[in-house]
This record gives C-alpha cells, structure tokens and sequence, in this order.
DNA sequence: CCTCTGATGCAGCGATCGGTGCGTTAACAG
DNA sequence: CTGTTAACGCACCGATCGCTGCATCAGAGG
C-alpha cells in the first residue's frame, strides 16, 4: 500500500477482456436494430461472462459511450497541409468519409440513444481536432474563426446529414461547406 | 362487406389510447434513461394492457417514430413576414425555443437510437415547412438558396447543437445562422 | 520464485420481458 | 335499436434480463 497502488489493471487480461467486448459492441451494433442489445448479449458474443460486463460497465449507456469514445479517438489524423483551408477541406473530407460506413453511423446513433453523455462522446474529439486545425492556423500568423462558429458550420451539416437524414456525403458537397465558412 | 369497410376505426377509443400512449411516453422518455423504456412500461403508465401496445404498434422504435412524428408536425407555424430573411429567422428562432425544452431532447435522442427511420421522423415536418418558406419566396418573385443547402446551414447548426452538445440556441444565434446563409 | 489482490468465471435467484389464445367491450353501419 | 367486428383486456407461458455470493485465475510487486 506503500506503493501506491494504480487502483486499475490495464494489464493482459483486462485489456483482452476490453478490445474484446468493444469489438462485440461494435458488432452487433452494426448488424440490427438497438433493440436486443443487451448485457448478456454482448458478454456471449465477446466470449465473456456476463457477470464481467455488469461489473466494469454498470449501464449500457457507459459501455456505449466508452466504444464511441475509443472509435472515434485519433481516427483521423490531420496533416498540415499549410493552409487553413487545405486543412479544414481535408478534415471535412474525412469525416464525412468515415460517416459513409453504416456501421459508423448505427454506433452513433445508438449512443446518442442513451442520453446526452452519447453525444459528446462522439464529437468530443472532433472537436479537438478542429480547434487544433484553428489554433495552427493562428501559429502561422493567420486569422481564424471561431471554434463554435466552424463547428456549426461543417460538424452541423455533417452529423445532421449523416444521422438525420440519408444525404450521401460526397468530398465536393464538403468543399462547398468550407466555403461557405471562410467565404 | 359492400360497404368498404374502412378497415381502421379512428373513433372514441382507440384515440384515447392513442393520445394516452403517446403521452406516456413522452413523460417516461422526459424522466429518465432510455434505459428501462419497454413496452410493458408504458403500457403500466398510460393505463393500457400492455397487449394492446404490442399489438398497435410492434416495436419501441415503430412507437418511438409515431410519437415524434406527432410531437413535431405542425408544433410550429410560419407567418408570412413579407421576406425571406423574416421567415426564415422565424424559423430558426422557433426551432431553437423549441430544443430549449429537455424533453424535447430526450424524445429525439431516444427516437434517433431506434434506427434510421427515427431520424427523419424528427425532421421530416422541419424540411416541409423549409421547403415551403423557400417557395413562398420564390412565388414572391425573389430568388432562394436550395433547400439542401438551407437545411444544411439552418437544422444543421441546430439539431447538432441541440441533440450532441449542449450549447444554448438563443435567438441572437440563429440570427447569425440566416445570415451566414443569406449573405 | 512467491505473495497479494484485482479481475474474471460460475451457479443461481427473483423479476420482468415479449408474445399468444380467448373472451369481452364498444365503435360504426344499417 | 340491433348486428357486426375491430380493438381491447385477461390469464398465462417460456425466455431472458439484471444482479449477487462465492470460488478461481492471472497480472503486479517484492
């Protein structure tokens, strides 16, 4: 107790345990309607008890936000591509790329279903990345706009055609969006 | 038999259990977690054997679907202010009061998790009555943006707001939104 | 190598879910 | 008012869910 003991074990094990159930979750995420997805039907298609699932993830809604949060997390890289709009053309591009799997789009819906903690997950690092593109932006001596301001204009759009609506999200629409924000 | 049957009887009964149904659900979705929302549930809740919850409508995500389809048609009605700017900052500003009440959030996060079809039953009516702003324009004589791309810089921004994070939408807000639009 | 302890597996419990067959009620037509 | 028939309520079933002690296994540290 000297040690300070890390209170977690990320060690073998744990981490089998974890990449297993959240590739089920993902799974079964992706094959039918958010009804049926439950604790005991996660642990049999992760081949794990489900006494586990209970007791590392209390609620369905913890589970989904932390697959979310680890899908979406450092998905996609942005390069410099030394412009502002070089980077938020490219950053559009591949969000909306990303939203093209149905897969993608069952999980967040499915975890925006679970309550307002879904939603962030699935943006949170979506937004780290843009406010980075505009704070790089700043560095070189450039004028950006605001975080809020780019985020409704190309996250809106993006998350409100993909999960709303059956738009399809080709590169060129995305163009148009950053467009219409640095216009 | 000659007389076609009309196959469905709208009368006294089943509306009320209709209205009292969906009521129910409403409140069961406004008070907690999407989990522990069943069949049985809201059935308990509306004062209704729960047989005939089964029976009306199949599945949570076909009730879910109903009910937001008949929480969002005609909740808002557009006056013809004279412009299109007018009409559309009326819009803009009715929507965002709306997502101003919790319940509303949580009726459309829940819908949404059911599956594709719940998305578009929260914005199906949205895109009716911006269609018909944008030709109310047009029969004006005036020329409009398409309604893509109005839907993509006005219930984009906003549904993103409302449903991922949990940004306020104040009126000065969507001000901001028509005129990023109209400029 | 050995110990310690967090994490997992196992058996089983009560409660509830989703669904079915059948009798009863009440809305609509004449 | 009377008959018809959709719509609803009731009783009941198997399956599954969410959860709890207790035993076991396997990282982490000495």
């Amino acid at each position: 107790m000297s040690t300070t003991p890390s209170h977690t074990r990320p060690g073998g094990r744990s981490a089998r345990v974890r990449a297993s159930v959240h590739r089920a979750v993902e799974e079964l995420v992706a094959e039918g309607p958010s009804e049926g997805l439950t604790m005991p039907v996660i642990a049999a298609r992760a081949g794990v008890h489900p006494t586990t699932v209970y007791r590392r993830w209390g609620s369905l809604a913890d589970l989904l936000a932390e697959v979310a949060t680890s899908r979406f997390s450092g998905d996609i890289v942005i390069p410099d591509t030394g412009t502002l709009r070089g980077d938020l053309e490219r950053f559009a591009s591949d969000v909306a790329t990303d939203f093209t799997d149905p897969d993608v789009l069952a999980l967040v819906r499915a975890t925006v279903g679970t309550g307002p903690r879904g939603g962030s997950a699935c943006t949170a690092d979506r937004h780290a990345q843009l406010e980075a593109i505009l704070e790089r932006e700043h560095a070189r001596g450039g004028s950006s706009p605001g975080l809020e301001q780019a985020a409704d204009a190309l996250l809106g759009p993006l998350y409100y055609r993909a999960v709303f609506t059956g738009l399809s999200t080709d590169p060129t629409w995305t163009s148009g969006l950053v467009d219409a924000l640095l216009r």
